[in-house]
DNA sequence: AAATAATAGGTGTATATACATATAGTTTAA
DNA sequence: TTAAACTATATGTATATACACCTATTATTT
């Protein structure tokens, strides 16, 4: 669906300007498509992450920082998302022995289990949707990399 | 700064995730932008949006289901954003008379007034930091279009 | 016309974001 | 070595998202 059907509006200052808007409704969809995958693992496209960067360490452990620079969305609140995945018994936490202050985050094996298969899904969703071949996405991946320039 | 700093990870299974990943990131650190330039008007990006949506048809109105379907992000809660504008008087409910499920929404002079202020800091922002041009921003278009083929 | 379906908006709940503050533990420096 | 600064995590609050459900009103059907 073009941008302009999809928020119902034609008026953009400029090309660039439509890009933010498009970047940002993207982003939006694309989470949408993430989140309708990993609803019947009841997952939330937040957790997943979270169980997604601990894999990156497994069978090594994480402490609650480790994870929190690796998300996305910088400002989400690690420790509230980690109560949640530990109800439901899918990660464990500990308190560091090295460092008290720190919480050492451990996969448990059905969070390794529940994140497999949520894997399967979004990769099978992600590849059915994302129809760009290589090229395509390396040049987008350059321009919002140039947009992002003046980062920091 | 590079996806691979950002989010502290090199291993993708290809461009096209990559760019899926590329895209989110983009999108949280344009809200973030957004988010510091409106906070000295006590708005919300989502309470702008809505500002801004109302202000296509000042000054006529829009009912909340007019506004729902312009947001960018299609699940947000429309009735509770007005809820904390109207706290604000920076805009009026009414009642239809037409038809009485509508709920007209009016932009006041107070809303108009915080909104064009907050447009001219937003607009600047952005044309600040996103330093393509404007075929760049053509192609980014383009490819994001692509990229929501599947759409609906 | 009465029953049924559809629609608009509001509300409840769980989760997340954004940000400020609190607390415990560690490091540094006077 | 004690005080001060710093760090890691947790917690509190307001707002937003995501989604289900409720109520009032309007449209449709029989």
């Amino acid at each position: 669906m073009k941008l302009e059907q999809a928020i119902q509006s034609t008026k953009f200052r400029n090309e660039v300007h439509k890009a933010g808007l498009n970047i940002l409704y993207t982003a939006w969809w694309l989470k949408t498509v993430m989140s309708k995958e990993l609803k019947e693992f009841g997952l939330t496209h937040e957790q997943y992450n979270v169980l997604r960067i601990l894999k990156g360490k497994y069978p090594g452990q994480m402490c609650v920082r480790d994870v929190a620079c690796r998300m996305i969305e910088k400002s989400s609140n690690v420790p509230r998302i980690i109560d949640r995945l530990e109800l439901k018994k899918l990660v464990k936490r500990t308190t560091s022995a090295i460092d008290k202050r720190e919480t050492v985050i451990t996969l448990t094996q059905a969070g390794i289990t529940i994140l497999d298969a949520g894997t399967v899904m979004v990769t099978k969703a992600m590849d059915g949707i994302m129809v760009i071949n290589n090229q395509e996405a390396t040049t987008l991946n350059r321009i919002l990399e140039k947009v992002r320039t003046t980062e920091g």
